[in-house]
DNA sequence: CTTTAATTTGGCTATAATGCCAAATAGCCA
DNA sequence: TGGCTATTTGGCATTATAGCCAAATTAAAG
């Protein structure tokens, strides 16, 4: 691997290592549907808020999800589209492994 | 999140997760053209040879890619075409991250 | 200006990931 | 068999991540 190289998927993985956390991908999916504030957020997360914060934290210095200050409320929405076809591709891996467990069984 | 959920999106965390590392991108996005042995892809990267197998278990242990021995050689080939659309989604992030960063700039 | 609600940040501990070395394994060939 | 090549595994030190608590910030009200 080239330095250029390395740094390309660097700058890839950094993207995607943010979305590798259970409870990232969820909010990505709800954000999906609509923005969200972080209280909402939370709420259905079931976390703690500060730990809600830091994964959107994440989220944002990834340039996944973007926000909007409304009073004291803090909207994140999401920034890529193209995200959720990318979640369709681990659906689809999903899907193929479970069928190859079930073959063992059978 | 309900445990069922729970479960849904740590299954897809680990897939994603097996993808979110630099070495690991680049290896997939080589086996994605053909099938390459260990050998050839440790020439690729310029890593320990070691370490280099124990990325390619990663990416085996996700379902990602599976293998097939030649003689000594084992030779790792690409399971799921989806996923080069999933990383070009990666790449359109990337290029908005820097178009924003420009405007800071300018 | 004080209080209150929403959010972020600092700090800490526990856990997981990374990458190298040494050693083990597996298959070919002389 | 013995040696050689390709690969994997075990172990270990280093670094990064996760999640919680306490404290700081920010903005709206009263």
């Amino acid at each position: 691997m080239t330095l250029k190289e390395k740094a390309k998927y660097q700058a890839r993985a950094a993207i995607i290592k943010a979305l590798a956390h259970p409870t990232r991908l969820f909010m990505v999916d709800k954000l999906s549907e609509k923005p969200y504030c972080v209280c909402e957020l939370t709420a259905m997360v079931g976390d703690d808020i500060t730990t809600v914060s830091k994964h959107l934290t994440v989220l944002k210095n990834a340039g996944l999800v973007a926000v909007e200050k409304k009073g004291t409320q803090v909207f994140y929405h999401l920034k890529l589209p193209c995200i959720m076809g990318f979640l369709s591709c681990a659906e689809e891996t999903m899907k193929d492994r479970l069928k190859e467990q079930n073959k063992l069984f059978h």
